[in-house]
RNA sequence: GGGCGGUUGGCUCAGUGGUAGAGCACUUCGUUCACACCGAAGGGGUCACUGGUUCGAAUCCAGUAUCGCCCACCA
């Protein structure tokens, strides 16, 4: 007896068994075949900083959910991990640790802090890792990667160099986003604009000849100090004749012209703009088309400085901001100070207010680049899905701008370029400062490149986004043309959220067709972002976070992975609350204790089992490293009497269902996958399905055989139709399924508790493969302790199945939904009069037309049932006309009568026929008014016209049906 | 300022031209041996608004309102 299998699910006992067991026999490990197509995936990697989130918990869910699918239809599939050093959030983090013992990173200097970080990425580094098994995640453990892997530097530097040496690698002097709280610069996408209240302040600047003044707005006065112009556009009149005069600047004792530009807009204050070259990107290059000054007056550390003049050097800027303001007060020019909406750059990182600032940096000129990679998708080799993303990522791409790949902090990869200001130096590249660089990974070749020993290397590191960049072609090995590369690039999924599409997405497209020659993916599937059920971003700061940790713990992981898989359709946002895990849950303890029932079915309970009649199964036989998948078979259309209309119905219900979950999943739409399989579970195996095999369980040998082999092989299929989305509990009760089949592997699994794998004899180690350094896969050994016999089978390695024609049958799919409407109408019924339990029923055979009297008067068998699933009993004679102690209600056409004798309520009976009169008449009138319609029976097509004569024709029958009962009460 | 997405029962959402759906919540009934994390029955919506196309619109078109996302150098 199978009552190993508790009443109740529990996650817990199963979950981490499985893990373990995947593992040790190594089904996750891609290994290519000669024939066999091959199926990758190079999962986002996360920062070493991380843990897993409801973002990493649903794209994860879905990266799985289509390896493990690809793995079951025979793919090759390969998920590959791996971490991200992220340069800014790791350094952030190390230096939070340092402050706490009191120290900073520059007391302790560059190499000692590095190796602070490394501690910390082998302490936290993989912590996610474990995280992932905890989702269930089959990704390849042998292949993980981290982007300071010494084969993924060697892919860094290639692309440094050979960028460099084709001069898309540049020095520029630019105006950057600085982040004060990094002490260094970031992209122009690592910067959101966030609008604030604030407060616009208008300036009075006088003429250096005391004619008068000219007013400016500002937002931000403690720039006036850098101030080196004021412009008015060229068409103003109000300015025309005074181009050229000086003003005197104001809190300094410089002399600054107006000048003409049409970046200053007449409309807006007085039509004249302070221009501050060294703060701001307008200013800058409206300072380039004057050849205006550059006065840096805020430093790096958020500082006024020396430039800004004795009285504000040394403050710090928001500081700096009130005394100006105070000062110019005092002056008498501080005209007006009006509430203003600003639009405040905040650092993606620190949260702090980006300085704009004068900086000379590393820029990669992306224009090269991005046409191929617009072109990619622009043919189609790339498909964005949901697709409105394509045309997001094409405009982002048309209008690409330079990236600034200079970083000025200590963890990442060192830029690989060396300097000299050695008049000497010969070798590369000059600069207008008269200084020479090239690309050297060691002093000994930046010696030899630039011909002197004077010179020292770039002190800063690379984005992150920089190394990211290569990921999908740098984990395969690329640079070295590897087999892994040659095999599983291009991979076939890219699956994120949609704020990296710029920051990520759109470079490894670049690189990918740079360096590779091949796009990097076929996919990018752009994923909701999960929200709070108020529909609000979560946080850590505003506390309304879900952990998805937290939902395996209490719900389990198939329940967390199907809870967002169902929400995980084209939709842009997901607003998740519990409350759906639990939903999820509940499916999970129905698919138990469904499956429960029909490993209690299988067994042979009170007989001998010498008339064993469960038909032969062949073992499938599998080749390579795919596991021997056997099974409960599915009977075939060969499948001949007992066969009845509910097993015909339900093999064309699953095999309509195996198609609408294959097309969905194509199509990356998850939530109609789930929606797909929960209702064919529930609705139709488990509401009628498994309600109509019981009586035959209870039958005679071949009734018994034959429901049995259909319970078996139906649930066997579903199984496997849910192992992408749910693989822990697919997998334990599919191997206790596989113990009943009487195939060889029978009864070695789960027959007593304790038999089956134990995580304690497996070894699972909570931190999971440490991925040290960066050594080749190991060979590593799948072979758990020989402590027990592992099940020589996994689900997760059985053919997922494919929808077979020859199964859809739609004569039985029209028979069962009589039965189905029937048996509701019978029900309701009894409901509604409240008539007991085991009332006897009449079909009244003679009064059934067209296809009820298929359905229901031709099969006896049928009518029984109908009569038992309403828990009512079957009467052999007809209720006497003129009694009046019966009920009927119009059934597809045709009436099915109930006698309920003495019980019958009059009143209650013409209440009801009343009730359903009003919604017949309301029929009748809504489709004789369409056929009334001249426009409607001339216009609309034959068979819409048809279909509407057919209604009306059933509903005018049900309607004189009622009448008829109806006239029997009326006195 | 530009672009995109949403607006369907109390809540969360499916539904792209032909009888408005699901889950949760709610009401009533039921613990006969798969499941009360369950079963049966029921109530509940003029599909944001206005106009248009059409025999027919939740669905297509235009506009409006509203919520959200992305992009953007008006101080």
């Amino acid at each position: 007896m199978p009552t190993e299998l508790a009443k109740a699910y529990d996650p817990r006992q199963v979950e981490e068994k499985w893990y373990a067991y995947w593992k040790a026999i190594g089904c996750f490990h891609a290994v290519p075949e000669p024939g066999k197509p091959n199926y990758s995936i190079t999962i986002p990697p996360p920062n070493i900083t991380g843990s897993l989130h409801m973002g990493h918990a649903l794209n994860n869910t879905i990266l799985d959910a289509m390896t493990r699918w690809h793995r079951m239809r025979g793919f090759c599939a390969l998920c590959l991990p791996g971490t991200d050093h992220a340069g800014i959030a790791t350094q952030a983090v190390v230096e939070r640790e340092l402050a706490k013992e009191g120290k900073t990173r520059q007391e302790l200097g560059r190499e000692a802090f590095i190796a602070r970080c490394w501690e910390w990425r082998e302490q936290y580094g993989t912590r996610i890792y474990h995280q992932f098994e905890r989702l269930g995640c089959s990704f390849d453990w042998d292949r993980v990667r981290f982007t300071l892997d010494e084969s993924y530097v060697e892919a860094i530097m290639e692309e440094f160099r050979s960028w460099y040496e084709r001069g898309l690698i540049y020095r520029g002097v630019r105006v950057v986003n600085w982040d004060v709280k990094f002490q260094s610069s970031v992209s122009d996408i690592e910067v959101n604009m966030e609008t604030r209240a604030g407060k616009l302040y208008h300036l009075r600047y006088p003429f250096a000849d005391g004619s008068g003044s000219v007013t400016i707005a500002t937002t931000r006065p403690e720039t006036l100090l850098g101030d080196t112009a004021v412009a008015a556009n060229p068409d103003d009149a109000r300015y025309q004749p005074l181009f050229g005069k000086l003003l005197r600047l104001p809190l300094t004792d410089r002399e600054i012209p107006l000048i003409a530009d049409e970046y200053a807009k007449p409309e807006f204050g007085s039509g004249a703009v302070k221009v501050t070259p060294a703060h701001d990107l307008n200013d800058f290059e409206c300072g380039q088309r004057h050849g205006l000054p550059q006065i840096i007056v805020i430093g790096k550390d958020g500082r006024m400085t020396e430039a800004a003049g004795p009285d504000y050097a040394g403050l710090d800027r928001f500081e700096a901001r009130k005394r100006v303001l105070a000062d110019m007060e005092a002056l008498g020019l501080l005209e007006k100070v009006e509430d203003y909406t600003i639009q405040l750059p905040i650092s993606d990182r620190s949260k702090e207010v980006i300085e704009p600032l004068l900086s000379e940096e590393w820029f990669v000129d992306m224009r090269p680049l991005a046409r191929p990679a617009i072109d990619a998708v622009k043919e189609g080799r790339i498909r964005f899905y949901p697709d409105r993303f394509k045309d997001i990522y094409l405009y982002w791409m048309e209008n690409i701008r330079d990236w600034n790949i200079s970083r000025q902090l200590w963890w990442g990869h060192r830029i690989p370029l060396w300097w000299t200001d050695d008049p000497a130096a010969t070798g590369g590249k000059l600069e207008p400062s008269g200084r020479r660089h090239a690309f050297a990974r060691t002093r000994e070749q930046a010696v030899a490149a630039l011909g002197t020993e004077a010179c020292w290397q770039d002190e800063d590191v690379l984005d992150t986004w920089f190394s990211s960049a290569l990921w999908p072609h740098a984990t395969l090995g690329w640079p070295e043309q590897t087999e892994d590369l040659a095999a599983f690039y291009p991979t076939s999924l890219l699956s994120t959220a949609q704020e990296i599409l710029y920051l990520w997405v759109a470079r490894m497209i670049m690189t990918g067709l740079d360096f590779v020659g091949d796009i990097p993916f076929r996919d990018v599937y752009i994923h909701a972002t999960v929200l709070d059920a108020k529909g609000e971003r979560m946080s850590k700061s505003k506390g309304n976070g879900i952990d998805p940790l937290d939902l395996i713990d209490k719900y389990g992981a198939d329940a967390t992975r199907l809870s967002l898989m169902q929400q995980a359709g084209k939709n842009q946002d997901i607003r998740y609350s519990e409350q759906r895990t639990e939903i999820a849950a509940n499916f999970c303890n129905k698919l138990w204790n469904a499956s429960r029932f029909v490993l209690m079915n299988l067994e042979d309970r009170d007989e001998a089992t010498a008339e064993h009649t469960d038909p032969p199964i062949t073992p499938i036989q599998t080749t390579g490293n795919q596991l021997p998948a056997t099974s409960h078979q599915l009977p075939s259309a060969s499948y001949q009497p007992p066969a009845t209309i509910a097993d015909r119905w339900i093999l064309s219900r699953l095999n309509a269902t195996a198609a609408a979950v294959s097309s969905a999943l194509a199509s990356y739409d998850m939530d109609d996958a789930t929606r797909a399989l929960y209702e064919f579970f529930w609705n139709e195996f488990c509401d009628w399905y498994v309600e109509m095999a019981k009586p035959r369980l209870r039958g005679d040998t071949g009734e018994r055989a034959a429901a049995r082999q259909m319970l078996a092989g139906v649930l066997d299929q579903t199984l496997r139709l849910l192992h992408p989305i749910l693989p822990f509990i697919t997998e334990e009760i599919w191997q206790a399924l596989e113990a009943t089949a009487g195939s060889p592997i029978r009864s070695r699994m789960a027959r007593q508790p304790g038999t089956g794998p134990q995580a304690s004899t497996i070894g699972v180690s909570p931190a999971i493969h440490p991925p040290s350094s960066d050594k080749e896969p190991a060979t590593t050994n799948h072979q758990p302790a020989a402590s027990y016999q592992l099940p020589a089978a996994t689900i997760s390695l059985a053919p997922y199945p494919e929808a077979r024609a020859e199964l859809d049958d739609p004569a039985a799919e029209a028979q069962m939904a009589t039965v189905i409407e029937a048996t509701r109408a019978l029900r309701n019924l009894r409901a509604e009069l409240g008539i007991a339990p085991g009332a006897r029923l009449q079909a009244m055979a003679v009064a059934m037309p067209g296809a009820a009297r298929e359905a229901l008067a031709e099969n006896a068998a049928l009518i029984a049932e109908l009569a038992r699933l309403a828990a009512l009993s079957v009467s052999d004679s007809p209720p006497s006309a003129g009694s009046g102690k019966w009920v009927a209600t119009p059934i597809a056409g045709a009436e099915v009568f109930l006698e309920i004798g003495d019980a019958l309520d009059t009143e209650k009976e013409i209440a009801r026929i009343d009730k359903e009169l009003a919604e017949i008449e309301k029929q009748v009138a809504r489709a004789g008014g369409m056929l009334a319609n001249p426009a409607f029976t001339e216009r609309a097509p034959a068979d819409k016209v048809q279909q509407e004569r057919d209604r009306l024709a059933t509903w005018q029958e049900k309607e004189v049906r009622l009448r008829e009962r109806r006239a029997i009460f009326e006195r």
